[in-house]
DNA sequence: GCACTGGGGGTTTTT
DNA sequence: CCCCCAGTGC
């Protein structure tokens, strides 16, 4: 996160305590404006995190409040976790006395406990994640004879997330929410799914928020009891909030009215998941005498990067606007560097910073951000080859990996026997012969017996009808179960976790398992006994793991960090690399199918966000052509490139230009894609003449790019190739002979001998 | 109950 | 292209 200025121009008044000490003017006044309610704009790297705790710190030190009196909410753990270290930082121990500072969803979680009765439910819980999510709706719709093909539980369980984001209970929604699911049915669903959880006496995320903004809206007293307690209210990234969540602020806020909300519109990028710019937009309005702060010195980038990003993002409609600046000396324009092709992107890309390291660089200061996932392969293929060390960001959290799964399951029912979700999940994992047949039977009386799901198998198992051998394993398995509840009153949560393993059998189970995996999962079973040491109860344990699912790698040595844009987001590194600035892959293609400007102005914050993410240099990357879904396309730079100051930026190319000038300066025969297909790890010598000349001379990729990149898909059909038709033969490199069978500009349809139908770029085939 | 095969689908992610 | 799931066959 942002480092606290070093320098400041303002003067103070008096000896500023030591938690003003480095602040800025507006800074200073962010924090010292503590009563009515406090808008704090504050641009990427401008030391919010600072000026945050720092008010923290000053609430605290001017005996204003009681730590215990403060409520302050993130949107991640980790920033929470920060803003913890931070504060502790100022004040000492008695930031452990701050039971409220954390993310909105724990503080709810925490209020919860204690009012889980006002909505049906026990204090003890259980908050289920997105995986049980998905099996329980999974099961709701096939009860109800829905289909699930035509509507899937991924589906359903988007909208009720999004209705809750919303606010909206069962009876809330609307004719059109209603149509949304099923033809009419997402009301009955939303309202089963509901009436199960609590069956379950469970919630999910969501729940976490809407229990608790139902319980505001209809028990004054709590809301009251809440009201009086929180003297102050603290929130950051306020821009990310979803209605809910503004709703519950709004609520908590009202009385005192001591509010201060930081956040920045121009990193909005979450509204796909249900938050409102437009929330921190109106902030004035809902709290009518806001102070508005506005921090604009950035003290993390160069001149030029801040000029770039801010360049970019004047094309956005809906601003509040603000101009960053900062007294950083000038560095590196940004890099804007056009490449052939996916694999040359990496490439680069890996000389790059191959050369970084040469310079002394750290590798754990180089980042390489992407838009989506998918992208990140590229780059590890190339950096294994090349052995360049990086670790990936995001993909598979520690604690939704199966086996964490299984394991937490195990103590889930241990802690809470009613927990069917947990009891499906391994009642046969490891293998004991039970099948779909017993579990069949076991739902069937669970539900004429309104028992949970392990009494009911118990019961059952006392019947005939399970065939002996599954009526003694099921036997066996609750005896286990009895048997660890009993342990779990003796011992700590690790030791009880590691008995289960070993007596579960599925410490055997992995022993057992030859495959390439299995190594990687006992180890994160040790690694999870490791984190549960510091827990004293189980159901300490239980909470913060539903909590808190995420997994900061552990470190071990200096790294490339590959991660997505929005994971990057409040990160920041001395290099950073942009991958695939292309059209349709960002802007993304949904983005542009769907959405509308909004969600193109979305995308471009996005871009804002990533570039800011540079402290010393940016290089943004784009390729020509790029394989997705296994089929190649040709693209177009994005026209975010386009979109920065042209002052701002270098661009090179190491072609000359898009695929329609190579064929202008190239006569067919001498073949200048010839190293493209190529396998070759070092393709250089395959460059003809011509790629050697354009290098020389340095073409200057800004004007070509621009020409390029206004053409519409239809021109660029314009540059196809004349001497292919519909029925020629072509030959492949690699996917062999085959028949032309469509022909849509620049890019074919193929019916290859042994590769079958393929999509290919013109100019990789040669006539057969 | 388990191994194989074919079809479908595939942004961004936190809690 | 690759992964996940569902459905089929043993």
């Amino acid at each position: 996160m942002t480092e606290i200025p070093a320098t400041d121009s303002a003067p103070p008044a008096d000896v500023p305590p030591p938690y003003a000490a480095r602040l800025n003017t507006p800074q200073r006044e962010a924090v010292l404006t503590t009563e009515g309610p406090v808008l704090m704009l504050a641009g990427a790297g401008t030391g919010k995190t600072a000026a945050l705790t720092a008010r923290l710190a000053h609430l605290i030190a001017m005996r204003l409040a009681w730590p215990s009196e403060i409520l302050c909410v993130t949107f991640t753990n980790k920033a929470a976790r920060e803003m913890r270290e931070r504060v502790g930082r100022h004040i000492g121990d008695a930031v452990e006395g701050m039971p409220w500072l954390g993310t909105f969803h724990s503080v709810c979680a925490k209020m919860l406990r204690r009012h889980a009765e006002l909505v049906g439910l026990q204090s003890n819980y259980t908050i289920i994640d997105t995986d049980d999510q998905l099996r329980l709706l999974k099961a709701l719709i096939q009860d109800n004879d829905i289909d699930d093909k035509r509507w899937p539980a991924r589906q359903l369980a988007g909208l009720i997330d999004g209705w809750k984001n919303r606010g909206l209970n069962p009876a809330d929604l609307d004719a059109v929410d209603n149509e949304s699911y099923a033809n009419g049915r997402g009301q009955q669903m939303y309202g089963l799914y509901q009436q199960r959880l609590k069956a379950l006496n469970a919630c999910d995320f969501g729940d976490l928020m809407l229990h608790m903004l139902n319980i505001f809206r209809q028990h004054r007293d709590v809301l009251e009891h809440y009201q009086k307690r929180f003297k102050y209210i603290l929130v950051d990234e306020y821009q990310d909030t979803n209605a809910v969540q503004y709703l519950w602020l709004r609520l908590l806020a009202q009385e005192r009215k001591n509010i201060c909300v930081v956040g920045d519109d121009d990193q909005s990028i979450y509204s796909w998941r249900g938050a409102e710019v437009a929330n921190i937009l109106r902030f004035e309005k809902d709290f009518p005498g806001a102070k508005v702060v506005k921090l604009e010195q950035n003290y993390r980038s160069t001149p030029q990067i801040l000029a770039a990003a801010s360049g970019l993002i004047t094309a956005n409609s809906q601003r509040l606007g603000k101009t960053l600046w900062t007294e950083l000396e000038h560095g590196e324009k940004v890099r804007v560097i056009g490449v052939w092709d996916g694999p040359e992107e990496a490439r680069r890309v890996g000389e790059e910073i191959e050369r970084l390291e040469r310079e002394g660089a750290s590798l754990d200061k180089v980042a390489i951000l992407v838009r989506a996932q998918y992208q990140t392969r590229e780059f590890e293929d190339r950096f294994i080859q090349i052995g360049i060390n990086y670790r990936i960001i995001g993909g598979f959290r520690f604690y939704e990996r199966a086996e964490i799964r299984d394991a937490l399951a195990y103590l889930r029912v241990i802690a809470q026997p009613a927990d069917d979700l947990a009891f499906e999940r391994i009642y046969n994992q490891p293998k004991r012969g039970l099948g779909s047949k017993t579990l069949e039977k076991m739902y069937q009386h669970a539900r004429r017996t309104q028992m949970p799901l392990a009494a009911a198998s118990l019961d059952l198992a006392e019947t005939d009808e399970l065939p002996a051998r599954a009526r003694n394993t099921l036997v066996g398995l609750l005896q286990q179960f009895v048997h660890w509840r009993e342990l779990a009153e003796e011992t700590t949560p690790a030791e009880l976790m590691r008995a289960v393993l070993a007596e579960s059998g599925y410490d055997d189970m992995l022993a057992a398992d030859r495959s390439a995996e299995s190594a990687g999962r006992a180890e994160n079973l040790s690694e999870l006994a490791r984190a549960m040491e510091e827990y004293a109860t189980l159901g300490d344990f239980l909470e913060h793991v539903s909590l808190i699912m995420d997994n900061d790698a552990r470190d071990d040595g200096e790294k490339v960090t590959i991660m997505t844009m929005h994971a990057a987001k409040g990160l920041e590194f001395d290099h950073v690399f942009l991958p695939g600035w292309e059209e349709g892959v960002f802007p993304s293609q949904r983005s542009l199918d769907e959405g509308g400007l909004a969600s193109l102005e979305e995308e471009r914050r996005l871009a804002y966000v990533a570039i800011t993410r540079a402290r010393r240099r940016c290089t943004i990357l784009h390729a020509a052509n790029r394989r997705i879904y296994g089929q190649w396309t040709s693209s177009i730079p994005s026209r975010f490139v386009e979109e920065l100051p042209e002052e701002t930026i270098t661009s090179e190319t190491t072609m000359t230009g898009g695929a329609s000038l190579w064929r202008a300066n190239w006569s067919e025969n001498e073949d200048p894609f010839a190293h493209v297909s190529s396998s070759r790890p070092d393709r250089s010598s395959a460059r003809g003449p011509g790629w050697q000349r354009a290098l020389e001379t340095g073409y200057d990729m800004k004007q070509l790019v621009v020409k390029e990149s206004r053409r519409s898909a239809a021109s660029f059909a314009a540059s196809a190739r004349t001497d292919i038709a519909i029925g020629a033969r072509v030959f492949h490199d690699k996917f062999g002979y085959g028949e032309v069978t469509g022909q849509e500009g620049n890019k074919l349809t193929i019916s290859f001998e042994k590769a079958g139908e393929k999509r290919v770029i013109d100019s990789f085939v040669t006539l057969a």
